[in-house]
DNA sequence: TCATTATAGTTAGCTAGCTAACTAAGTCAA
DNA sequence: TTGACTTAGTTAGCTAGCTAACTATAATGA
């Protein structure tokens, strides 16, 4: 995501603001070091799925079954929850199948949709994956405390509502 | 990123602290929103410079020469600073090799290494992204005043420093 | 009722990352 | 001074995303 390591320095930034006056110093170093944050977490995260045989994409197919009263759903209920196109999700099932994580089932009121439901080796996954990752993000989260943990939501959500002015 | 669109809610999140007890709710929801937020920024950037004609990879390279006093560098240094492997460095320096936006030049005294050099129409290039990029980012970040930019930047160093311990 | 349109899922081929293995060139120590 | 190691860059082959095009089925409306 952003995969950058060497942040502008202060300096660096006064620089480039000579030259293009439209820059908005602390504008542009919180974005970064948002940013920055941001990947590391992804990083430090999937370094930890991936111990456990995941990657984030099947995990959180694995999750949208598990909140699901009775553990099934479809492919393109699927990928619109997770974000991702019908076609990729093709992918993820085909490799949470073969782990035996999923089953698709074919559905009989409507022959063009299949159902997934999670397997018990699915469950099982998460339930030996879910207490390692909660207990990674509690550690990490720590030195935050609820006030702060608040502030930064909010904050968030005035970023979230400047996205749209940057498309 | 994180592509999942469908964060839990606290309703949800209750539901799986009861299965899962080392559940730290607002720790979970907190760095779920971050990375949610973050990579819809990255996403929107990534559509600005894509209009330019670039992807955020070969944009780093062209700033990280450019941050350079003679405009030149090495793929093995701009590899590091750019946090890819020099595997990938090469595939970025051949598209914007291609694209004529950056030169090799072979060195004199280590003939080993590469030197890379930003072309005048790489400068044109930058000259053309970075006042439409840095536009779209101060008006991102109007909503957040000196004070909630700072808030903002002290919390992700707390986050920052808490991520060794989630590996 | 049958032609059109919409929907569900899949397939094929593209991309930018990655790792591992390689060549070529420089360094260093026995 | 030569054999082992290190460094710079590249190549080959992998991955999980993507889009576009496809098949099959369902829904709709003239």
């Amino acid at each position: 995501m952003l995969q950058l390591k060497d942040l502008p320095t202060p300096d660096v930034l006064a620089k480039f603001a000579i030259r293009y006056p439209d820059a908005d110093v602390t504008a542009v170093s919180s974005v970064l070091q948002l940013l920055r944050v941001a990947t590391d977490l992804s990083i430090a995260l999937d370094a930890c799925l991936s111990k456990h045989g995941l990657l984030q994409g099947r995990w959180w197919v694995l999750i949208l079954l598990m909140r699901e009263e009775n553990k099934t759903s479809q492919p393109s209920i699927l990928a619109e929850k997770a974000g991702v196109t019908r076609a990729t999700m093709t992918g993820l099932l085909d490799g949470l199948e073969q782990s035996g994580l999923i089953a698709r089932v074919f559905a009989k009121e409507d022959r063009r949709t299949v159902l997934i439901n999670l397997t018990d080796a699915g469950v099982e996954k998460l339930d030996s994956v879910m207490p390692d990752y909660y207990r990674r993000i509690r550690r990490c989260m720590q030195g935050l405390d609820e006030e702060k943990r608040q502030q930064l939501q909010q904050i968030l959500a005035l970023i979230n509502l400047g996205i749209p002015a940057l498309i």
